[in-house]
RNA sequence: CGGGGCGUAGCGUAGUGGCUAGCGCGCCUGCUUUGGGAGCAGGAGACCGGGAGUUCGAAUCUCCCCGCCCCGACCA
């Protein structure tokens, strides 16, 4: 029995200064948690009591599943991390220290490589294949902002999760299980989430998807179609586009256009020339850029931006990415700068990289490499021809889900979890194979599966709460049923505890608000501000036999017997 | 790393050149109080982020450093 007599606790009246989102400030305000250092937390009693609730559900469902828990330290030496190329691709978020002979170690920032190597060292055989091993650990990042309190911190606990297998079809099967592991977890946790797809990014490997648990705080912003629930990362929203089937267009037609280097300025221009009816959507933006040396064009609808985000993730093999410099203009005199059209590209050597809803066919307004001229009924696929479609404009509520056609939403939410087809990137690198059925070497293929356990605890927060506190989900909450002591005498103390005592003998977690000095305001809005579920009340009630229950989450309260009220309690708690 | 803001007791804060750094919460002692963050009285707790400088005098002005928060860049 947790007793507040006796709790390492204090609330605190006002919201921290330096706590800005819900689950932060409500976490340090109930004594749940304290920074230490930037990103850096440490947990006091009540906080560490969600969070290990949190660690078993998570491994429950990775024991259940078949998953293997083993546990690696935190500090590591170089050497894995540089035949991975790690110790430098990293960069500066790796935390990296020298012992007393100046050898180099690093705090992990995630363990690829050192599960791995432990396969490597036991297995050898595919007869031992598949495997799925896990660990719940510290995990540290220098993050360039740590921010929101515990939802991006420097050092967090992760729960990430190896599969090994020895081929495609194994990994599929791996991926699905931890995939059906995950939602499983999540589930249970209370959290409401998405399943996205998501770019593999720097992980390398081919499929990914992220778990995402929306609210408005998060720091993830994702497509969601509210019609047939396709959800998708902004880097990985599809465009579907259909063929063009207008009007074919007549010959280029050049126009003067002095002084209209941007897209606003055009389309006055051709409205004032033309005779009005064109848009932005109709002219054609080319945004030039370096891609590692080489000259791009990235051609999007005028009312669109390019967003650099998306363009990088999907342009493969790139990198290094960034816009035209006024030098890069100066060296290449036959790119106008705000009159570059896709016209000539073969002849200026751009690669002509396209958003897919510059289908074929259809014609543009756009620049005509000449200065103070556009050209219009540009098309595509006769004027110019696109290298390669590419998934580069910025995405808007709005656009089109590319599974049912229905416009999407965008929505910002926590990622709680990413799983991830690795492929054979680090088993090749650190040189892990078996023998097949043929006695002839394989690569294994992996898949790497992250939860962010102390990152749960924000999300959990940031989904359950009001205004005047925390409200747990009953497994997740320090107990189960917060029950307070209010008067003078000794008789509701008396009570209390012996309800107390009974609920505990029949499987309940109590805390109990022994306190005699404080008063019952101070009593209810610390427990309010806790937010175990349910909050049992013996007081003023007690005189007609009566304890009062309360459920936190709805206000609704109810008066039940205090005599057998344990059972009674019981009963409402397990509903 | 760019932009913005901040650093005074455990927490929230006032004090912008002047004498002993003020207030609220919390904490300690006593009395009263006990169904919505009680009242009164007394008390403890601060090298005012650090260093250097200007000045008769610095929390306050100047410079450097450190730390923290927010936006952006970045990020399993």
């Amino acid at each position: 029995m947790l007793r507040m007599s006796s709790l390492l606790l204090r609330t605190l009246r006002d919201d921290p200064a330096d706590a800005e989102v819900a689950s932060h400030r409500l976490l340090v305000r109930a004594g749940y948690v304290r920074r230490i250092a930037a990103g850096i937390y440490s947990w006091l009693p009540l906080g560490y009591m969600t969070f290990r609730n949190i660690e078993r559900v998570i491994r429950e469902e990775m024991d259940g599943a078949g998953f293997q828990e083993v546990h690696f330290p935190s500090l590591l030496p170089k050497e894995p991390y540089e035949r991975t190329n790690r110790w430098s691709e990293y960069g500066p978020e790796l935390f990296r220290l020298q012992d007393r002979k100046k050898n180099d170690y690093l705090l992990g920032p995630t363990h690829e490589e050192m599960f791995t190597l432990m396969v490597k060292g036991e297995y050898s055989s595919y007869k031992d294949l598949p495997l799925s091993i896990y660990q719940i650990q510290a995990k540290f990042r220098d993050e360039p902002r740590p921010r929101s309190g515990i939802i991006r911190g420097r050092e967090f606990i992760m729960k990430d999760s190896y599969s090994f297998d020895i081929d495609d079809a194994g990994l599929q099967t791996s991926y699905q299980a931890h995939r059906d592991a995950y939602v499983k977890t999540f589930t249970r946790l209370g959290l409401s989430f998405n399943i996205v797809s998501a770019q593999a990014g720097a992980m390398g490997g081919s499929k990914s998807e992220e778990f995402l648990a929306p609210c408005p705080t998060g720091e993830d912003t994702y497509v969601l179609c509210e019609k047939c629930g396709y959800a998708a990362n902004v880097e990985a929203m599809v465009t579907k586009v259909d063929p063009y089937t207008g009007d074919t267009a007549p010959a280029m037609e050049n126009f003067a256009s002095p002084n209209t280097p941007t897209i606003d300025s055009l389309v006055d221009l051709m409205n004032a020339t033309f005779g009005g009816g064109y848009t932005a959507e109709m002219t054609l933006k080319n945004i030039l850029l370096m891609a590692d040396d080489q000259p791009i064009s990235v051609l999007v609808p005028g009312d669109r931006e390019v967003d650099l985000k998306r363009l990088g993730a999907n342009l493969k093999g790139v990198q290094d990415l960034r816009l035209f410099e006024e030098g890069d203009f100066a060296k290449r005199p036959g790119l106008v700068k705000g009159y570059v059209g896709p016209q000539d590209a073969k002849k200026l050597g751009l690669t002509l990289y396209a958003d897919p809803r510059v289908v074929e066919g259809s014609h543009w307004v756009t620049g005509a490499n000449i200065k103070d001229t556009h050209t219009r009924y540009v098309v595509a696929g006769r004027d110019f021809i696109v290298d390669e479609y590419i998934e580069a404009a910025e995405v808007r509520a709005g656009d089109i889900c590319p599974e049912c056609k229905t416009p999407v939403v965008i929505d910002r939410a926590i990622e709680i979890g990413h799983i991830f087809q690795l492929g054979r990137k680090y088993a090749q690198a650190l040189d892990l194979t078996v023998l097949d059925k043929d006695g002839k070497s394989q690569v294994v293929t992996m898949g790497s599966y992250g939860i962010g356990v102390s990152r749960a605890v924000a999300a959990i927060a940031e989904q359950n709460h009001d205004e005047i506190g925390l409200i747990w989900p009953r497994e997740i909450a320090p107990a189960d049923i917060h029950i307070v002591a209010t008067g003078r005498d000794d008789l509701p103390f008396d009570t209390a505890e012996q309800i107390a005592k009974e609920c505990e003998s029949i499987g309940l977690r109590v805390m109990f608000d022994d306190r005699r000095d404080a008063s019952p305001g101070v009593k209810f809005k610390d427990a309010e501000l806790i937010g175990i579920p349910f909050i049992v009340i013996v007081g003023k009630a007690l005189a007609d036999g009566k304890i009062e229950f309360r459920y936190r989450k709805s206000g609704e309260k109810v008066e039940i017997s205090a005599e057998g009220a344990a059972k009674e309690i019981q009963t409402r708690v397990l509903a």
